[in-house]
This record gives structure tokens, sequence and C-alpha cells, in this order.
DNA sequence: GATACGTGGAA
DNA sequence: TTTCCAAGTAT
């Protein structure tokens, strides 16, 4: 069976990861002392692996479980402080969604459901987390659907149609493959499977387990699947972000709103980010420009002057802290604030 | 279905 | 330097 060939190849090539129990391959060990690893770290470790690499995820995942043992424990959690420790790795509205889920779970009783379609009603989880917590933490048959899923499928069968149109025949390919047996190892080793062989470039197709029923290997044709709709270009936006220090050394930060971009992450006071901005400086003092830091979002790059200024005065907006730490902040006002410390 | 939403590493 | 892209979700 394909499944199997699969687990096999799991069994012997798994990757130890701080959020995996490693597969059972004791032939003596029942499924029922196949231990699973618990629902709060696999829903921890797929939100943060949502669009994100395991290498960025790592330390994040050990920090915020040292941090924060249980989900009861993280929906505590002062929201500053959770934004703070989630900096840096991108997407904040996980972060958002994050604390909403754990309040959720805490307030029915501190258990994560075991069904898809309740962990689809929770905040963060959608179609791909739902069936991966399910699978992973619960071992139930569910159809894990990621972008490793997807190419491997695309491949395996040869699916020339491009995405997102093709996203339902993989779908059902993938739930094709599915196995009754051991599925919560089966999704983790079809993502390996993605992850190490079957990548996006240079596939590493002859130590492949499926390399001899692998239709697109045959065809020629693997290392261009799956296709993809060509991408719009980004456009370049521009902005301004103001560092006020006092005369006693305070800095002077900012919330920024709950939604949008970098939504409730602490942040420079700054313009907007667009063809225009308007200058927006916090209070009245005399701006330098400490120079410039450029930085790539999903959809735009954006070119951002520092402003910096020595002041006393009263601020419109913000909060005055007394030693800010960057890493407490979104990777672009990190940079812009290690240039403004720097400016003399 | 289209768009908004981060970051860092690889080629 | 530029482009691509990684275990997606919300609206």
């Amino acid at each position: 069976m394909d499944a199997q060939t699969l687990l096999d190849w799991y069994d012997a090539n798994a990757r130890a990861m701080p959020w995996r129990v490693p597969p059972v391959t004791d032939p003596m060990a029942s499924s029922s002392t196949n231990r699973r690893a618990d629902p709060y770290s696999v829903w921890l470790s797929e939100v943060m692996l949502q669009q994100t690499t395991v290498a960025a995820v790592r330390d994040y995942f050990i920090k915020f479980t040292t941090r924060w043992p249980t989900v009861t424990d993280l929906a505590a959690a002062p929201d500053e402080d959770v934004m703070a420790a989630w900096a840096g790795l991108g997407y904040y509205a996980r972060a958002r969604n994050l604390l909403k889920c754990a309040r959720e779970v805490t307030a029915r009783g501190g258990r994560f459901p075991d069904t898809e379609a309740e962990l689809l009603t929770l905040p963060g989880i959608g179609p791909y987390t739902a069936a991966a917590i399910a699978a992973i933490a619960f071992d139930l048959p569910a159809v894990v659907l990621d972008g490793n899923v997807e190419r491997v499928m695309a491949r395996r069968h040869a699916v020339v149609e491009p995405l997102p149109d093709s996203k339902q025949t993989l779908r059902a390919l993938a739930a094709s493959h599915t196995p009754q047996v051991r599925p919560g190892d089966y999704a983790q080793a079809v993502m390996d499977l993605g992850a190490t062989i079957c990548t996006p470039r240079n596939p590493a197709c002859g130590i492949c387990p499926w390399m001899s029923e692998c239709e697109g290997r045959l065809a020629g044709i693997a290392t261009e699947l799956p296709r993809k709709r060509p991408k719009k270009a980004k456009p370049v936006r521009h902005g301004t972000a103001y560092f006020a220090r006092r005369p006693d050394g305070a800095e002077l930060l900012e919330t920024r709103p709950p939604k949008g971009l970098l939504g409730g992450m602490l942040a420079l006071p700054s313009t907007d980010f667009s063809d225009d901005p308007q200058p927006a400086p916090p209070l009245e003092a005399n701006w330098q420009i400490a120079g410039e830091v450029r930085h790539t979002f999903t959809h735009f790059h954006l070119i951002l002057t520092v402003a910096v200024a020595t002041s006393a005065a009263t601020p419109e907006r913000g909060l005055w802290v007394e030693a800010a730490n960057p890493d407490d902040l979104p990777t672009v006002f990190a940079k812009a604030l290690r240039l403004a410390r720097s400016h003399r």
C-alpha cells in the first residue's frame, strides 16, 4: 500500500523536533501504547508553522512552552507579553488569534476539542490546522492538505492544472492516500517528505520512497510541479518612523492599532506606509534624519525614513519606556530602533 | 475568488 | 539584487 511505504520511510527518517513525539517503531508496541504529542504542543507548533519554516519556529516554540507550559497558562498571559514573545516571527494576527483561542479553550475547561469540525470553529484554526491537530494529536484520519502535500500530490499524480484551481483535485488525491492505520504518523510523514525530499527546487527523486510510482517523475515533469499562477509585483511604499528620546534616556514607543499591518505590536510612532505618507511626529521637536531602513512585507517593499529627536515635551501619543528591547518589536521596527540608537 | 498579512534563507 | 517561497487564515 502506498501509505505504508511512506510510514516505513518515516519510521527510519523522522526528523526530531521539539514538538514532536518520535514514531514508535517497536513491532511489539500496540497502537494503544503509541504516545501522541499533547494537543497544546501540536496546536502551538502548527500555528507557528503556518507559512513559516521549521528553523524559524524552533526557538519560539521552546520559548513559549517554557514560559507558558499549558494552554491555561497562555490564556492567563497579558496580551503585551505574548505579542512581544511573538515579535520577529511574523503574521501577527496569528499571535492575536492564539490568545483568543487559548482563552476560548480555557473557558471550555482547558481541553482542546478532538474533532475537526469543533477545532475549525476556534480562532486561527483553519482547514489545514484543524486537520493537522485531529491527525497528529488525536490520530484521526483527517485529510491534511498544506503546501507540502499539494506539491507531493501534484507530482505523484502529474497534476498539471495550476494552483489554486487544482486545489480540490489535490485534496481528493490526498484523501485517497490517507490511511486508517497510523493516520497521525502518515500526516507527518507526507509533510516531511515534501520538506526534505519532494522539495520545491531540486527534489531528491533518486531517494524518494515513492520514486517508482510517481507519475510526475515518470513523465519527467516533477520538478516543474505544482504549477502556479504568476504573482503580482510588489509596489514600493514609503513612511517615517520617529524615535524620540527624553533627556533621562526614556524612549517613546506606541502600541499599533489592534488590526491590520503589525496590528497590536509595540512599535516606534510612525506615519502610514503609502505612496505619499503624511508627516505625523508624536511630539514637536527638532527632528533629524538618522537614515533609512528597507524592508519587504508580503505585498509591498517599504522604504522607512528614521527620524530622531531629544525632547522632554509631552507626546500626543505613545508611551515613554525606560529600556525598549528591539526584540520585542516587529523586525522592521527593530531595525529602525537600532539605526536610531546608533545615530549620534 | 481575491486580497491582506512577515520574515529570513536559498538560489 | 531580486525572486521565490515555508506545515495558512481571515475577510
